[in-house]
DNA sequence: TGCATACATGCACATTCTTGCAAATTTCAG
DNA sequence: CTGAAATTTGCAAGAATGTGCATGTATGCA
């Protein structure tokens, strides 16, 4: 029984969903809480087609949930640790680039683990 | 200073280079120290030569470390953590899944955390 | 009903990955 | 030096992804 293969492969899978600088960012921007495709698409500076296809492929795979409100549609993260686990990956980004950027790992944590930050960039 | 783009993408290129089964497969295979390509060839299965280029991938990314023993090369994980960070992302899989495959996950987490299993399917 | 807002989708084109094999390299044994 | 073993590399073809835009759909409001 292929235990490891299948399950080695529906982790590819869901590595494959974060293999994307934009989703990454929406999965961080939703990390304190539900926000509406516009609202996404302001913070990133994306036009609200690509968040949506970003939150397509998300939902797609169960890592957003959807809830409408009037014309609005609002996400959220489907098991909101999935944020803290994607920031204990940092200490894993190549080493010339901690290196190099060390002080955009740390700023970038400070940001990201902020209560709620107004977007800076 | 868009250090949350930077590292977003930084964190991409990371899940980029995870986001295939037989990589994660090497990874865990090195969960319990080095060992050389010929071996992991045999355990997952594959062509040496295609061990051998995943190794080359993680290698650059610096997520495992080569030793040249003779003509055997042996390769270790760079920072161990990652194997048990990857499994921290087993509840994060597809629900479906989850539901149709519990028992391979949970086969899966014990094989994996098994002490040093002879690799079985 | 008619129009604007908020999202989702469909497409075509470009780019990046994966894969299987053949061809180099490096090292050891005789 | 010669040949085999252990690995790495180079390529070409095909499969997946990403991207920009145009088009569609649903909802709120006058």
């Amino acid at each position: 029984m292929p235990s490891r293969l299948i399950v080695s492969r529906e982790l590819a899978d869901l590595f494959r969903q974060l293999a994307h600088a934009d989703r990454l960012r929406l999965i961080e921007e939703l990390r304190h809480g539900e926000k509406d495709v516009t609202t996404l698409g302001l913070a990133l500076s994306l036009p609200t087609s690509r968040v949506s296809q970003h939150l397509a492929l998300l939902r797609a795979h169960r890592l957003v949930e959807e809830r409408r409100d009037g014309r609005n549609h609002f996400y959220r993260l489907a098991q909101p640790f999935i944020a803290d686990w994607i920031l204990q990956a940092l200490p894993l980004v190549d080493i010339r680039a901690r290196l190099e950027e060390a002080e955009h790992i740390d700023a970038a944590r400070a940001l990201w683990s902020a209560p709620a930050p107004n977007s800076s960039h």
